[in-house]
DNA sequence: ACTCAGGTATCCT
DNA sequence: AGGATACCTGAG
């Protein structure tokens, strides 16, 4: 089906925002995502038409909320003044959008990024899926889901290449399985205690919990500080960022300073 | 062969 | 509370 887009919405620059891992540009400009159990190709026909291989059905009840389409991002990005780096950030984002990502997904994905390079964490991430998820079609797996994984043999699981990241996803999935209201639960919290709570699992600290909560629960004012960011700040913020200048979208202007940064630094 | 990677837990002071 | 160090393993 085609569809008509008028918001911010470029699928390279999400692809390569980070906030992603099963989003991968493949052949002809198509763009595969994988999520919600689903496979969706997505290719940009030129302005703002685009061709998605999925039903009407599927686009009103997943992705169409997996992209977020009733948030206006282009009015969040031109929100963004006075700071010129900030505005130079933004105006090579244009496209941003926050996903609206499974939450036991991001909880996984993001454990497993931990010292590990962006290529190395979909590698792993795919290994997971393959060995455990639900078969989708031919090539493709979904995400396992928390009793997926807990009846796998350990032995396989490290073949993931998940090192001693093994543990903590382990530990998350007993989390997330043997409470059925957990995330229920974690969703009424504010963002303070959302915060408090991620981090009680183990191999989640301050950046993962920030991770968890900004790309899964959608709490967008989280800026989650990697590597990356803590460069960028350092550099164009030695006196300290202002969180309190784009609040409540926080999270917005970080996906802007990383996706800005990093792909101009490396 | 060697370094470093979207960090966190643990052990110090 | 804040700093130093070890940690699995793959990608370049």
């Amino acid at each position: 089906m085609e569809k008509i887009i008028k918001d911010d919405f470029d699928l390279n620059v999400i692809a390569n925002s980070g906030q992603c891992f099963r989003f991968n540009q493949s052949a002809d400009g198509y763009y595969k995502i994988v999520a919600f159990n689903k496979v969706l190709n997505i290719k940009n026909l030129g302005k703002d038409t685009f061709d998605l291989d999925c039903s009407k059905e599927d686009f009103d009840n997943i992705w169409s909320d997996y992209f977020d389409l009733n948030t206006n991002y282009s009015k969040i990005r031109k929100s963004v003044k006075d700071n010129p780096f900030l505005m130079e950030c933004a105006t090579s984002s244009i496209g941003m959008r926050m996903l609206k990502q499974d939450i036991w997904e991001m909880t996984v994905s993001f454990i497993i990024s931990q010292r590990k390079s962006i290529p190395a964490i979909k590698t792993s991430i795919e290994r997971l899926c393959e060995l455990c998820g639900d078969k989708i079609n031919d090539t493709d797996y979904a995400f396992p889901t928390p009793i997926q994984i807990l009846s796998t043999d350990a032995g396989k699981l490290s073949s993931c290449g998940l090192g001693y990241r093994l543990s903590y996803i382990l530990s998350a999935a007993e989390t997330f399985y043997s409470n059925p209201s957990y995330v229920a639960d974690l969703k009424k919290l504010d963002d303070e205690s959302l915060f408090e709570e991620l981090k009680k699992m183990q191999g989640v600290g301050d950046k993962v919990a920030s991770c968890i909560a900004l790309f899964g629960f959608h709490r967008l004012n989280f800026f989650p500080k990697d590597v990356w960011i803590n460069r960028a700040l350092e550099e164009h913020f030695p006196n300290g960022f202002d969180m309190n200048l784009y609040a409540p979208y926080n999270g917005v202007i970080q996906q802007y300073i990383f996706y800005a940064y990093r792909n101009s630094h490396k």
